[in-house]
DNA sequence: CTGCCACTTCAAGCCAGCTTGAGGTCAAGC
DNA sequence: GCTTGACCTCAAGCTGGCTTGAAGTGGCAG
């Protein structure tokens, strides 16, 4: 089995080593054993890292992130469970896409008052029927 | 012009009067005046409110949020950096679709070790490909 | 065998984004 | 005209998510 080191698993990452030491600390990943004093990682860790990101791009906290994936990168919520985080990720694309939509519009539109523009407006109403609801 | 005060944009936007108070202090929104001590709103305040919330969604900061939406709500940046700001929004949608396929891929592949089940695997190396450059 | 340098621990510090609490004001209904 | 209660200010406090700094350790190249 091939091990790697903070630096290393920093380097392939883009995780700094304080924060590799501080998910260690609070749970969230693993190191196989120490070499020395040295903390030694299996690969995968680096994959889990990349789960943990895209968690974190979601608005997950890291306690969220930790509940999801075990400290070995496994999946460990109930099937039902996990289709109600999907579900809320598709609901949170979906704000996005109001917004990137109102970035685009407003980008391209010529009218001076966007908050009077019609198209402006319905795009608007949708992102105030949506949120209101949340928990960062 | 009707104006509302600070306890009636709470309800109606879902956001705190303390948080309300706070985002004035940052120049994030704006009262349209006083009615003796008390701040009164023009109501398309409400709609800023959730394309201020939506923007968080999106994980930019109060600061970012505060560059892109004047105080007056109307947006305030160069096309091209609201076309930027658009791909960038694109770009997360990809990755949340991955964490979203990943988990409900997950909750239905039977497989004990998703960590050596090649789908899984490959909705992974997507993922560590498109993480690593991230700045909150 | 020596020295370097990447690692280690632990406590403290920092920023964003709010919330809380104490103490005060004032418009409106009785 | 008095009370009520929703508002006000200001300072302090809190949580999450890290970073920083001081002081120490130890594997490995030369």
């Amino acid at each position: 089995m091939i091990l790697l080191d903070i630096g290393t698993v920093s380097e392939r990452s883009g995780v700094p080593p304080s924060t590799l030491r501080y998910y260690e600390e609070i749970g969230l990943i693993r190191s196989a054993g120490r070499h020395g004093l040295r903390r030694q990682y299996d690969t995968p860790v680096v994959t889990q890292l990349a789960l943990i990101s895209l968690g974190k791009m979601a608005g997950f906290s890291l306690g969220d992130i930790r509940a999801m994936f075990a400290r070995d990168g496994t999946p460990q919520l109930p099937r039902a469970e996990l289709h109600l985080r999907a579900d809320a990720l598709d609901e949170q694309m979906r704000g996005l896409t109001r917004l990137r939509d109102a970035l685009r519009h407003v980008a391209d539109c010529p009218a001076e008052t966007h908050m009077d523009c019609p198209k402006f407006r319905r795009l608007m109403d949708f992102a105030a029927r949506t949120s209101g609801r949340r928990g960062r």
